[in-house]
DNA sequence: AAGTGGTCTAGACCACCGA
DNA sequence: CGGTGGTCTAGACCACTTA
């Protein structure tokens, strides 16, 4: 019953059906990965139908990578099937660092501070760097337990950024992004578990060394500047990190709501 | 009103001069989010362009999410700028699976379950639903000391996949796969601290209720079937998930068009 | 210089939506 | 029903690559 070669004339517009052809064609082999294909004007003959539709169907091949179109050459083979490639997606930073909206951010202390041993490790500086660091603890609105325990840093020339960091990290980054001219271009993100030490335990008003979820962003600019780095402790079963990986369809059709986004366990 | 002829005619084609002109009157209000655009006739006459070239243009800002077209409406304006985009992306499935390339797995056991409180809680299913479960613990090829525990639950109907799990997660995916004929089209992960039971505690070589990270994957084919759900639990510091993030510009090379938000987003 | 894809025009018919 | 975008044709000129 289930024969490939089977396959109907594909259904839908001319177009479409032109494509899937010389999909298929691409996937058995007749057209091999790296030769070119029969120009636009033998395409048209060859299914009888006009050279914008030929360019209609070869542009849906071009977006789901099969094929490139070069102007003097010709039209090459990329793959032989589109790879499955599983995508998530933000549509701004302020979704990846705001992870409840209603919560609100305490500053327990800004100042300059040498990398010591530890956190020099932990945002994979250079022992001795300096940097500007802010400590921050975020509370849901309507509770008094804190979320989270955050240390924001930044290069010391951004020292003077305005503290009212009630937008979090996002406003901050935005305040470097205007200051420096540069664009966070992209962030690195490292999560783990780990022991709450003592002093942010404290803070958080759980036990010493009880679980913690740890996460790392360095926040970098063109070049691998690093622009920010924030460090999140957060108490087990506090919130939770989700993330929501599609697989991306030759055509992307249809809405795509796919977010990276933390949300608070349970309470 | 500032005559926008002022602004430099965008160079390029006269589709992206088109296209241009009318991000423009976008961001500038002069077509409001929600609203309709000209017509395509009327557009052609306001830029003294073919259809084809209106459709070449628009098209664009279909791609970049700043409008939409349907068929016997219109086109409506989406968003008044390009918001910044992040994602996140995977070659395949693996590289989200298989953490670390060089381990081996062992299975523990097999066999079906029904959904206790804390299980249907976990996988977000309903209380008393039956699985196929495989407990399995993972290990760095060169040493004696598990990394993580996991639990994999694929519905009764694939208790048959073949046992031979040392392929992880993916090779039962793609038996999956292959014997349902669906394909996984989006994985929901679930990232938070726990502090680890005793018995997989004395699994994995830690003391019970020491600090771990806990990662659920939801894998669902169309229609939000879940074909597998794994469930991983490994000590602090034995490894850590790390995801990088990306700017995509707003008209990159190949329309990998990301389908329109609705969050307008940050002011 | 010949041939490729890139762009553009003018015109046509269609399915679909809303009044 | 009239108007919208969706599709398609036939033809044209261009910039570019390759030989």
């Amino acid at each position: 019953m289930t024969d490939p070669r089977h396959v109907p004339p594909s259904a839908g517009p001319r177009y479409q059906q032109v494509a899937d052809a010389l999909a298929r064609d691409i996937a058995r082999g007749l057209y091999e990965v790296g030769s070119l294909l029969p120009t636009e004007a033998q395409l048209c003959t060859l299914f009888n139908v006009s050279r914008h539709t030929v360019r209609e169907a070869t542009r849906r091949l071009v977006d789901v990578g099969l094929i490139s179109r070069q102007a003097g050459v010709g039209t090459r083979v990329k793959a032989r099937t589109t790879a499955a490639r599983y995508t998530a997606s933000l549509g701004s930073l302020s979704e990846l660092v705001e992870y409840i909206h209603s919560t609100r951010l305490t500053l327990l202390s800004a100042g300059s501070v040498a990398a010591d041993a530890r956190l020099a490790e932990t945002l994979h500086c250079r022992r001795g760097q300096r940097w500007f660091q802010l400590r921050t603890l975020r509370y849901p609105v309507d509770r008094s337990e804190p979320i989270a325990y955050t240390e924001i840093h930044v290069p010391p020339q951004f020292r003077d950024i305005e503290q009212d960091i009630d937008g979090g990290t996002v406003s901050i980054l935005r305040q470097i992004e205007l200051r420096s001219g540069e664009r966070v271009v992209e962030v690195l993100q490292e999560i783990g578990a780990c022991a709450i030490p003592a002093p942010q335990a404290r803070l958080l008003g759980v036990a010493p060394r009880s679980p913690g979820l740890q996460v790392l962003r360095t926040y970098r600019g063109a070049g691998e500047r690093t622009l920010c780095a924030s460090l999140i402790v957060s108490p087990a079963h506090r919130f939770t990190l989700s993330t929501r990986w599609r697989l991306e369809q030759g055509a992307p059709i249809g809405p795509h709501a796919p977010a990276d986004r933390a949300s608070p366990a349970p309470a």
